[in-house]
DNA sequence: CGGCCGCTTGAGGTTTTTCAACCTAGGTGG
DNA sequence: CCACCTAGGTTGAAAAACCTCAAGCGGCCG
C-alpha cells in the first residue's frame, strides 16, 4: 500500500522529536513553535499491530498522542467481551482520563503499525509552565474530548443501524479530511466487528449496511477500501433520527445523482447474484 | 428521610454564597475552603421546573454548577426530537464544553425547581489563580466529565433492553448514595420519556422493564418512586453484556431473596420453556 | 369537574440478531 | 509451488427483540 506516511524516514529510530512537533501537528502556529523553549524533546513509542500502547487498569503514568497509525479504545467487561469506546488518529489524545484517576480505564490497541508521543504526567506540570503555548493546546485537546461526548451521542441517538452507519461513515471522511487526506477514499483500519461493537450493532449488520448504500450507488465497498461516491445521500440517510430512510423519502429531489448517472446497476463489486 | 437542604429558607433570595461553598460540593477538604480568599461571593440563578439553564447554540459566557434539584442535558435534532445526553445534579458541571467553544453544544432543562451556581467564564481565569484551591477542583470535574464517557458507553454497550434499564436504576443508585441518600429509595426526577430517549429506547420499553423487575421481586415500582429491593439481582442482570438474564441463568443461587420472601408471583415470567 | 399528561399494558409488524454457510485473502508448512 | 488453515467479510433464513399503534387508567392542575 503507497500510504502517505507523513514521517518520511523511518528507518532512523533514534529522531527525538521535539515539543514543537507535537505543537505543530495540534495546530499551534508556527510562530510559538519555533521559541526555544518549545525544543525539549518529547519520547516516540512504536506499538505494532493489535499490540496495546496501554492496558485498562494499569497504573498510568503518561498521556499519550497519536503521531502516526491508528487505534482503537476499548473496554473488556466481564464477560471477556471487548467494547470499543473509539477510534483515534494522529493528533488525538490518547489516555486523558487518566487525570481524573490513578489508572487506566481503557486500553488502546494499535490497529496497525503505530506510534505515539509519551507525555509522562509528572513532566506535565513543568512542561505547562515552561511552555505556556502548550498549557494552552492541552486544554483545547481536553476540550475536544469533552465535546466528543456528544458526538458519540449523536451517532447512538439513531435508532436505524444504517443511520448509524452512515453518521460513522461520515465521520470517518471529516476526520480523514482533517488530517489533510480525501474525504472520499477511506481506508478502514479497524474491522467490521470492530465498527460494529463501537456502533452497538451486529458486525453482519454492518456488511449488510455497506452493501446496501452500495446499491443505493453512494458508495463503493472493497473490503476496507471504501469511496464516497455521493455524500450528499450518506448525508440525507444520516440526518434522519427516526426510523429508516431510502433514497426518494426526501424534501430533495429523488434519485441520487450517481445512482441516475450509472442507472444504479453496477457497482458492487463483489458478487451482486 | 429528612432532606438536608443546604438552603433553609428560599425566601432570603440575595443569600450570596461564596466560592468556599462551591468547593465543599465538590469534595474540597474543610481546611482549604476556610482561607480568606475563598470568601469570593458565587452568583446563584434558579431555574423553574421545565425551564432552561441554558439553551444550545446560544453564545456561552457562563459555566454552571448543580447546586440543587436535577436538570437534564438535551440536544434538538433538524426534525425536532429531543435527545437526552445526560442527568445533572449537586455537584455536577454544567455546560463544561464551552470551554472548547464559543457556544452551547446542549441545552440544560431543570425537571423540577432547581438553582445552580454560576461560573462566568472572564472570571474564571482570576478565580483559578486567585484561590488555586479551586484550580484543582475545577480539573478534577473536567476530569470527571471525560471519564463520564466510559460511563455513558458503558450503558450503551449493552444490547439488551433491561440490561440497560438495570445499569440506569444503579447508576442512579450510586450517584444517590454519593450525595448522602438512600441508594434503595429513589425518587426518579425524570419521565419514562427522558429515560428512554437517554438510552435510546422507547418509552414503553422502559414501563415493561421496570414491571418486569417487579415481578421478579427486585423494585417495588410505583410511578417515580422506587425501590431498589434486592440490589444483587438487579447487578447480576446488569452485568451480562449479551442476550438476556433472567433470575436462574446465574452461576450464583438461582431464587432472589425478597420474591421468595414475598410470594410475589411465580418468577421467571414469560418464556423459559 | 373536566381535560391533559404521564404511565401501563396488549397486539401486530418490522428490524435486527443469531445461526449457518460460503467465499476470499494471506500466511504457513510440506 | 501448492495445499491447507485461519481470519475477515458477505449473504441467507429463522427467531427473537423491539418499536409502533392503540386503548385504558390514574393523578394533577386549571
Amino acid at each position: 500500500m503507497p500510504l502517505p506516511l507523513p514521517t518520511p524516514r523511518d528507518a532512523s529510530r533514534p529522531i527525538r522529536e521535539t515539543c514543537a512537533d507535537v505543537m505543530r501537528v495540534m495546530g499551534v502556529s508556527t510562530a510559538c513553535t519555533e521559541a526555544p523553549e518549545a525544543q525539549v524533546p518529547v519520547a516516540i513509542r512504536r506499538v505494532a499491530a493489535h499490540s496495546p500502547l496501554f492496558v485498562e487498569g494499569a497504573s498510568a503514568d503518561s498521556l499519550y498522542l497519536g503521531r502516526h497509525g491508528h487505534f482503537k479504545i476499548v473496554s473488556i467487561d466481564r464477560e471477556g467481551y471487548e467494547q470499543v469506546l473509539d477510534f483515534a488518529g494522529r493528533g488525538d489524545l490518547l489516555g486523558s482520563e487518566v487525570l481524573g484517576r490513578a489508572t487506566h480505564a481503557s486500553s488502546a490497541v494499535a490497529l496497525e503499525d503505530s506510534s505515539a508521543w509519551v507525555l509522562p504526567l509528572r513532566d506535565l506540570r513543568a512542561l505547562r509552565l515552561g511552555v505556556p503555548a502548550f498549557d494552552d493546546v492541552l486544554h483545547h485537546a481536553l476540550a475536544g474530548q469533552v465535546q466528543h461526548v456528544s458526538e458519540m451521542a449523536e451517532l447512538m441517538s439513531a435508532v436505524a443501524a444504517e443511520v448509524r452507519l452512515a453518521r460513522f461513515l461520515l465521520q470517518q471522511s471529516a476526520r480523514a479530511a482533517a488530517r489533510g487526506h480525501s474525504p472520499r477514499r477511506l481506508l478502514l483500519s479497524m474491522s467490521r466487528r470492530d465498527i460494529a461493537s463501537y456502533l452497538g450493532l451486529a458486525h453482519e449488520t454492518i456488511s449488510r449496511g455497506m452493501t446496501l448504500f452500495a446499491r443505493w450507488g453512494c458508495l463503493v465497498v472493497r473490503n476496507r477500501e471504501i469511496e464516497i461516491l455521493d455524500p450528499q445521500v450518506l448525508a440525507a440517510c444520516a440526518r434522519s433520527t427516526r426510523g429508516r430512510w431510502a433514497p426518494g423519502d426526501d424534501d430533495a429531489p429523488a434519485v441520487p445523482a450517481a445512482a441516475a448517472r450509472s442507472g444504479c446497476g453496477p457497482l458492487v463489486p463483489a458478487t451482486m447474484g
